[in-house]
DNA sequence: TGTCCGATATCCT
DNA sequence: GGATATCGGACAT
């Protein structure tokens, strides 16, 4: 199966679907001149009005995330903590303000540089967590609004023709958002790669 | 204009 | 395991 970018219509599905369609993928940003990317290993759906836990939970409609009411496939990146940045895709449709957040990589592409970025010789501690990764790629604010679908985009989501596996992926609870409350808490909206026994994910021929 | 606080990472013990 | 760094946005005043 031959190398391909992800489309606009593989954002516009239910979130919960997109989260879990995303592992398995690679995510690839072209920063001066070079590939820097991996493979998602780890995400976590955010579903607007209903989610206590999300920026858009009740409609709610600011500067910061204007851009998860715009069309799936665009990127919504912010701050957290005065330190690190957060990366999500917007998915849905207009309106419909819903995200999946992306926590891990598998780096593949770059990975010298990476560790350069990060500051960082082990290869495992360079993109396993929402900050890290976004380090590890130099993505930062500039990319706010970004769209992954746009042609000649230097950031975007390829299919390499992994085959992931449905038993493969795991559910747990979201991390950090206890403020939303013991329900949101708890839903099992994130979701990762088990790699724990055997393969994770197989490679199509 | 002011205050509050987080969808974390890191360093320290 | 616990403290804390550090800042922009959200919302109140």
């Amino acid at each position: 199966m031959p190398t391909r970018r992800l489309k606009r219509l593989f954002f516009l599905r239910p979130t919960l679907k997109v989260s879990q369609a995303l592992l398995g993928k690679y995510l690839i940003h072209e920063y001066k001149g070079r590939k820097l990317g991996g493979m998602i290993v780890e995400t976590e759906a955010y579903i607007g009005k209903k989610d206590r836990a999300a920026h858009s939970y009740g409609g709610r409609r600011t500067k910061r995330n204007e851009i998860e009411y715009g069309i799936g496939g665009h990127v919504y990146i912010y701050m957290v903590y005065g330190l690190h940045y957060q990366l999500n895709f917007v998915t849905a449709g207009k309106d419909e303000p819903e995200c999946v957040l992306i926590r891990a990589l598998e780096p593949t592409d770059g990975i010298d540089a990476m560790k350069k970025f990060r500051h960082q010789k082990d290869e495992r501690n360079l993109a396993n967590g929402p900050g890290k990764l976004c380090q590890a790629l130099h993505l930062d604010r500039s990319l706010y609004g970004h769209d992954l679908c746009a042609k000649g985009s230097k950031f975007y989501i390829e299919d390499r023709g992994v085959k992931v596996l449905p038993g493969r992926i795991k559910k747990g609870p979201r991390i950090g958002i206890d403020y939303a409350g013991p329900y949101w808490a708890k839903v099992h909206w994130r979701f990762w790669l088990d790699r724990k026994e055997g393969k994770a994910y197989t490679f199509g021929c």
